[in-house]
DNA sequence: GATGAATGAGAATTCATTCAT
DNA sequence: GATGAATGAATTCTCATTCAT
């Protein structure tokens, strides 16, 4: 092999990608995410066969991301409530690290251009969050709707809570507790 | 001015848009949206000065649509909780009854072309909506978090709560009930 | 409507191809054809839907005009070979005189863009040529060929024979001739 | 030198050529080339300095073998119309045989690309078919005719029946003679 | 006021060729 | 010598906006 495809430029890729879908969507032009990487344009296209392509694959990372955030030592605690602050916590924390990924997802999530392949994917990338979640559902009132509308309500409580956290950084803590209180208590009783 | 620019033509470039956008982003054509409207391609520009205002003037109609809503018919109910169920109850309605509008209105939230001026201008016709909300609040558990970020968390279990019911209109009544449940939980104790 | 779709910028979008197709190819820029029309970029694609279209389109037009002109003024000649004669000379005639039209054929007649469809829609153009070929062949050695075949071998002469005369344009009576001759010879006897 | 350039790969490339040239025109990419020659698309270029230096020899290539076929085991017989029968019979036979080869030819026979020098030396290949034709063609009605024309009509007949033996192979004998027959008619009276 | 042709600045993608490995 | 990543100019096509009719 003369020069095997750069995993560094890979790389360089996918983050120039994240921070300018996070500014301007999904209709970011390829030449600049290329711009930003610091390649050519049709280097681009080495990495990813088309702009979808690209977009797809951003949106994979980034949820996969998250998900091994959150389940990374991710111990089995006695406590049902612990568990569920722990990926609150884990949520949140990686939301507040990770603004660039974090608005990057949102506008992914609303596009048009991600496959139901690509949600399927992701979706399974956050299984273990799932399971953990499950558990921590069974005993509450939540217990008899589908788990993917739970995770979704948690989902968009952790999405609500890091927009205001992004806009008002001091408050941060105040309110990680108060989207944990609703969540929590919406689960548990 | 021999003929008044026509409120009907005006009123079908909206709902065009509404549709479209709710497709295919904000990225959906000018000229699409006109055929839409039944009118022609230069037409759309005498009614909006440019798409951006288009977009914006959509953004601040469906708010207020869904304000409107909300709002009438409110009566000075007795009870905390009633207040807050016609509240989520009239949100749900409107958006199982209206998917299109409340597509579009995701798309229209997380662009880049909304001006500050429009958010600001949606969140002061959600003002009374807010007002209601706040009286609800003032006992709780939330009483001292920002009456926006509370509405955020709102707006947040709604939607989630829609997306599902959109997915599965079977069980509306179900998840309209679960994804209450959570928010007055979290609202009340 | 505001203003007609122009027929004159059509013809010159479809004359400046003709003369670009005929000197680079299929290959030959869309920016360049609309400046040879003496239009914008973008304006092609309003007569044109797409580069395959006027492509298409091109070699229609061509070969209608040449069925046109061949078929015009044909009268019902007692004589057999006059007809034949007729066909060869107003082909030959009408490649000399244009000879952008016949090296556009060319390169287009060989190009994978142009459809089946168009193929024969321009058989379809020739009908009129096929038919009194049908008869100056009926006699003859040829009698139990395709008539397509003949039609072929008819075609081949007087490309051939008109690319000598675009070499050579003083030998051009003596070019016409010997074409003409061996095609004769080969349909009489 | 180390390693001399390979001569197998150098066939490999201009085979592959041959196949997409037929099948895509001119404009085959030389990564698929390359690919189809089980190379790397640098490597095309230690064998040619460009495509059009790729496209040149493959003309000439081409060319070249046809003349060898027909050329090959043409004994000086002494009926001249068995001379003629053999040149086409050989051509038609090589054509049949190699539709890749023909299909190519014809796309690079109308491409701005093939050189004046390479048409020369590609007829120079055709010498001494030319000859044998020229002592054919000597006692006949076409003995005033330039050479090159005569050979042009030739060349036209070949292609324009084995484009129906490709597409009709089943009348193969029957076009092949028919062909002739125009072709000799046209030659010897 | 209504129309839609005209515009030309992008946008995504392709491709011949170079050169570091 | 062989490789294929890297390049960036060129290509087709789209689209918001203008303006003559």
């Amino acid at each position: 092999m003369a020069r095997p495809l750069s995993e560094a430029k890979r790389e360089a890729i996918l983050m120039s990608a994240t921070k300018l879908v996070a500014a301007l969507g999904t209709g970011a032009p390829t030449a600049k995410i290329a711009q930003g990487a610091d390649i050519a344009e049709g280097t681009l296209f080495k990495y990813f066969a088309s702009k979808d392509d690209l977009l797809n694959e951003l949106y994979l990372r980034i949820k996969a991301d998250l998900a091994r955030v959150i389940t990374n030592g991710f111990s089995v605690h006695a406590d049902m409530q612990d568990r569920g602050r722990h990926i609150w916590s884990r949520w949140i924390d990686w939301g507040a690290a990770h603004p660039d990924e974090r608005k990057a997802m949102r506008q992914l999530s609303v596009s048009e251009r991600i496959t139901p392949a690509s949600k399927q994917a992701g979706a399974a990338a956050f299984r273990d969050v799932s399971d953990a979640l499950e558990q921590a559902i069974a005993a509450g009132p939540m217990k008899d709707q589908p788990l993917a509308y739970v995770g979704a309500l948690f989902e968009a409580l952790a999405e609500a809570t890091l927009e205001f956290i992004a806009r008002d950084p001091e408050r941060r803590e105040q309110y990680k507790q108060a989207g944990f209180h609703m969540l929590w208590s919406g689960l548990s009783k």
